[in-house]
DNA sequence: AATACAATAGACAAGAAGGTCTTTTAATCA
DNA sequence: TGATTAAAAGACCTTCTTGTCTATTGTATT
């Protein structure tokens, strides 16, 4: 379905907003351990999310992920587009450059509501 | 969305089957010519498809790939599987192990009817 | 039988995805 | 200030995906 990375991503930032919302800002083993991903992997992956603007950090003791309250909400759909690009959405089922609403490829209905 | 060789592998189908409503068997060069595929790598697939039977195949002068007209429809759900395995289908799109209907993620909604 | 044609088998290779490990940088606390 | 803690950076490795290429086997035509 997603790629690893993408999943690993997800499920990371859904645990962050979940502690954050309890006043904590968990840590990569933290985070690793609970959503059950490698945590050398998944820390290389919280890194991108934070270069990418999704999510801030702080370094030493009680350092840790969380969301900038300040920021509006994070739809999923753009953490799927930043890692995975926007082929997932937009592209065909089939790999067909000419498929869209016009030129229907018989998947393309089942997919619209995707 | 899909692999490649799952999109090439329905594409081709697809392809044979119209062709072979027409009375033709096509060979590897039209059809990767056809569906705009590297023709090799076609090859490789369209053999996979045959030795899973999905599709028969016969070498030499007008030779080509066809359906066997004895068997039923084939629902091209079942290539994807036996190409990209059950898991994009059964599978959750957090890859979580506990997702299900009873238990159900916030996409869990969403991917049911695909 | 010889030839040409076309699928099959399988070795090989480049690139992406998935994952580990070590070193460096920054923040806190004693 | 020094020790400790935790994120950042990046080198490195393995596996899977996506191909290419060559040799072989089988079929049909002349």
């Amino acid at each position: 379905m997603f790629k690893k990375e993408t999943e690993y991503a997800l499920r990371g930032l859904v645990y962050i907003q979940i502690q954050n919302q309890s006043g904590r800002n968990p840590g990569i083993s933290e985070i690793a351990s609970e959503i059950d991903t490698p945590p050398s992997f998944t820390a290389k992956i919280l890194q991108r999310l934070v270069r990418m603007g999704f999510i801030e950090s702080i370094k030493g003791k009680n350092g840790g992920y969380f969301f900038d309250p300040d920021k509006s909400e994070l739809p999923l759909k753009n953490v799927v587009v930043a890692i995975e690009g926007d082929k997932i959405f937009t592209g065909c089922g089939f790999g067909l450059k000419h498929c869209d609403d016009e030129n229907p490829c018989p998947l393309h209905g089942a997919y619209g509501p995707i």
